[in-house]
DNA sequence: CGAGATCAATACGTAATACTTATGAGGTTG
DNA sequence: CAACCTCATAAGTATTACGTATTGATCTCG
């Protein structure tokens, strides 16, 4: 993952990129009228080219266009690639936070139950394997309270189970749920000590993807994304109505 | 949405962004071990700072990555962002078309009827109006055997539906689910008259979400899915492995 | 008042040049 | 001989500058 700015390299491209990004999420240039080329490079302090290859790529997440004579224009956040990857960490580093995290939430009530049904039926000797050993993972260090450890089992737990769906579209939803799972822990509420219950699930979601068993590996999902959702919803008691957004 | 090569007005950077990110996903340059910038600049007839800002876009996208000294290099499958608009559509113009289509197919089957069932919640009177309003020129158009004008009215209640679910995560797979739905009528088969049973199925979600029943609008879209994944898997009848494709 | 010519703003595309850094070859040392 | 250092060099990075082309706005003329 391209740094921001933290050292390593700097990284002209990837911090303005970053910059621009999270602005134009937070709305900062909405009310800017005419943005011009010339405009973001006074803005970040950049040459016309670096600009410019900036301004290809949110053009490329439709959030950006640029016509001649006219200049760059915002376009409508529904036009907007929203399951980017960069833009759905821009959102929920921003304002739109709690919106976003419900989105995910849906998106994963959605996606991950059919992944392990698929999953029951494509997942290696190796990846039941690495599902277990999650499992047990996350039941030792859940009793012990140790969070951050109980943190990256389940983490791993739901990479794998991504992994073993066999669709990559789904795979490559690994890296925003591990977000939204960090998120949880680092962020917002979690328990002090992780439902048991919990645990339980996942580990009958192991075990019925190990057996076959995909409808049970289905039923079993939802009862972790069901826990998952109200735990959402006690968190952020007011269900946005969607329209919300900073700007439109 | 930016056009590759067809007149309007000729656009470098969308046209070699398009040439080179349909070679790069049919693996006609995964042979090639020493990518450079300059080679790209060569392939294509194109300027440096031309071939840095496509080059620019595909990084954007996972699918490249250029390091000083060593130049660019084309990154595993499984890192793509494989949610991209842009790269969904290559993949369904390549040979990896059936695979694509199965990708999706699952991918719908797992967010639509979650759709749904939001949208039961969420929908306005409008959009209650249109779903209704497609299902009456899907049901018109079905039986007067007319597939272009039914493919019209499917893509718009498919389309109503996702934004109705309030989610823009959903929102945002309009277009992919148009283009499965125009490619299951124009490239593969489709029945010479659409099956009543669908047209009833997508006046059960209407009227669903209508009224608000969410358990029904979900149940009555998995139905719809379980049609389309069965007239999919016969197309094709083999269903490909996951591993078989281009490269790795 | 409307249609067409003109103007000017802005992105597009190319080119040339200097800077930076990572890597691998080759040497040095223990 | 292995571990470490040094250094040339091959790439991408970033800037500046210039000419082109498109297109919205404005002006002109019938």
């Amino acid at each position: 993952m391209s740094d921001a700015s933290p050292a390593g390299t700097p990284d002209l491209h990837a911090d303005v990129l970053e910059r621009l990004g999270t602005d134009l999420v937070a709305g900062r240039l909405a009310d800017v009228s005419d943005l011009r080329l010339e405009l973001v490079e006074e803005r970040y302090g950049i040459s016309r080219t670096a600009a410019r290859e900036v301004v290809r790529v949110l053009e490329a997440m439709s959030v950006l266009s640029s016509r001649r004579r006219v200049g760059i224009t915002i376009r409508p956040r529904s036009e907007w690639n929203a399951l980017d990857p960069r833009l759905i960490r821009w959102r929920l580093a921003g304002a739109e936070r709690a919106d976003q995290l419900r989105a995910l939430s849906e998106l994963r009530t959605a996606v991950e139950p059919v992944a392990a049904a698929l999953a029951a039926r494509h997942a290696t000797p190796e990846q039941c394997g690495e599902l277990t050993a999650a499992v047990i993972g996350m039941s030792v260090t859940g009793q012990a309270g140790d969070l951050e450890a109980y943190l990256a089992h389940d983490v791993r737990f739901h990479a794998v189970l991504l992994q073993a769906s066999g669709n990559e579209l789904f795979a490559s939803l690994t890296d925003v749920v591990a977000e939204v799972l960090a998120g949880r822990t680092h962020h917002d509420l979690m328990p002090a000590r992780p439902e048991p219950a919990a645990i339980r699930l996942h580990g009958d979601v192991a075990e019925a993807v190990a057996t076959g068993d995909a409808a049970r590996a289905d039923a079993a999902m939802r009862g972790i994304l069901a826990e998952a959702l109200t735990a959402m919803q006690r968190a952020f008691p007011a269900p946005v109505p969607a329209d919300a957004a900073v700007q439109r």
